[in-house]
DNA sequence: CGCATTTGACCCGCGC
DNA sequence: GCGCGGGTCAAATGCG
């Protein structure tokens, strides 16, 4: 499925991201359950991907980037529950260490940086070597006390152009880079509202 | 000084 | 039971 039709997803600068009730989590691990497909096209690394949208709905979506010199495209896989290229043992794993597993979607992007600047900010807290891939793969978990959203960045080795990014978990609460551009806003709309 | 990153050790489940 | 591989921890280190 390619996602013909669906709608262009808005680079807007952030999102918040509600606490949303999770996948059934009767989801599981029946390895045919490929996983949807999309693309998304950002015109730089820096651009924000409008990942609530994503990670909320029902995406399925092609997108498509105004301006064509930038070589920036993201691949969404959603509802990859137990993440892409993920072997037998691993899902395995996942589904008891995660038991009833979190949302996880993997977007494969193609840019020369590892990390997209999704808005959120990230500690790494891992990294190790996999198998069949030159290169090492990174864990992230999301630095707001309150969330433990993770993330595992990729980049694969029969195409090092394309970094694949996972996410694990729903952020329940706004994201930095949201707050930064509208906190002041949201201030003067306060002090406004009091005329 | 506080926070992020690095990196080796450790844990755990699976396959053989 | 053991080795392998993925995921996490935590001490050391780096950086602003």
């Amino acid at each position: 499925m390619e996602g013909e039709g669906a709608p262009l997803i808005p680079n807007i600068p952030c999102f918040f991201s509600p606490p949303l009730e999770e996948p059934s989590p009767q989801h599981h691990l029946s390895g045919h359950n490929q996983p949807q497909q999309a693309h998304l096209d950002c015109s730089s690394a820096a651009d924000i991907v409008d990942w609530v949208a994503l990670l909320s709905g029902q995406v399925g979506f092609v997108g498509q980037k105004p301006n064509p010199e930038s070589d920036l495209e993201t691949i969404l896989v959603r509802g990859s529950e137990q993440g892409m290229g993920a072997t037998s043992k691993e899902k395995g794993r996942m589904s008891r260490t995660k038991k009833a597993s979190r949302p996880r979607f993997a977007f494969q992007t193609r840019s020369a940086d590892d990390i997209l600047d999704d808005g959120y900010r990230w500690r790494k807290y891992g990294q190790k070597a996999v198998k069949n891939s030159i290169y090492p793969r990174s864990y992230y978990r999301c630095t707001h006390h309150t969330c433990n959203v993770k993330k595992q960045v990729q980049r694969l080795s029969k195409d090092t152009s394309i970094v694949v990014t996972t996410y694990e978990g729903i952020h329940n609460h706004p994201c930095e880079k949201l707050m930064e551009t509208l906190g002041p806003l949201l201030k003067q709309m306060q002090f406004l509202a009091r005329f």
